[in-house]
DNA sequence: AGGAAAGGTTGCATAATACAACTATTGGAG
DNA sequence: CTCCAATAGTTGTATTATGCAACCTTTCCT
């Protein structure tokens, strides 16, 4: 595995998986690719603040503080300041937040089993080995260093 | 590796990757995502016209004219009408657009060998099978079906 | 105390995008 | 052969996501 090979594959991957994962999201109410990023980011690891969030998404913190108020006001997150530091909010996803992160992995799920059918059992194995590793060394090496 | 996993992996690599292969790229000459996708799809498999790359890139026909508009006047690809069908172009990346696609590969390449060097031998060689296999099974199976 | 730093908000400008209406070219059906 | 539907692309217009700069509030340090 060598940078330029991983270089291809991360662009064809991220494209198809974006376009993917963009297309089918929740029909009834509108979510934007970063809405819903937040929402995956926020369910799970909670109490996120909204620097740590813009952190996360490469995304400025005037654009997160709008973000998570529409979030606020459609009802799929909550804001509360933190008592021990009222400077800064944590962020906690709520049921229906949770639900919608749900539906969307749901929307997807026939078309992750056709992508998981198509591949060989070498490859699933070598997949479920290697990609969490890959995620995790990604996640460990943030974009600001 | 079953399709709720798979979600939550590809939801986390699909916003780690993006954001780092937004951060770094090309400051001399700002490109945007879409124009680094369409240049990517174009180096490689070319001669594509613009409602394939449309396709590809999950984007509506008019965003892609403009998108590739301003490509073509920054010198990155040439359109050239199809002889056989003069309704479409035949889209062509030049030496120009190559070399910024290179660049692109070539500003990340300490942070791809980062994260390969923090995976183990056994994750590396399960990412080599894994991975071109998902992408593959990905690419066959086009949103629009 | 007072000032710098950190978290967040708001005003403003810009860029990416979708949608609808349009033109031009092609390919049939009669 | 002619007309009509379909296809590829363009342009007008509105919306939305975003960044940057200026600002407010709270905390922390000296």
């Amino acid at each position: 595995m060598e940078s330029h090979h991983l270089h291809h594959l991360l662009m064809d991957l991220v494209r198809s998986a974006g376009v993917a994962l963009m297309d089918r999201v929740s029909p009834e109410h509108p979510v934007s690719p970063s809405q819903l990023f937040a929402l995956h980011e926020l369910d799970g690891g909670t109490g996120l603040s909204q620097r740590e969030l813009a952190e996360l998404l490469g995304l400025e913190k005037s654009t997160v503080s709008r973000l998570v108020a529409d979030l606020e006001s459609d009802g799929l997150l909550v804001r509360e300041r933190d008592p021990a530091n009222r400077r800064l909010y944590r962020l906690q996803i709520t049921d229906e937040g949770r639900r919608l992160h749900r539906r969307m992995g749901a929307n997807l799920h026939e078309r992750y089993l056709g992508w998981i059918a198509a591949m060989t059992e070498d490859e699933r194995d070598g997949l479920a080995k290697g990609l969490p590793a890959l995620v995790r060394a990604m996640r460990a090496d943030p974009p600001g260093e």
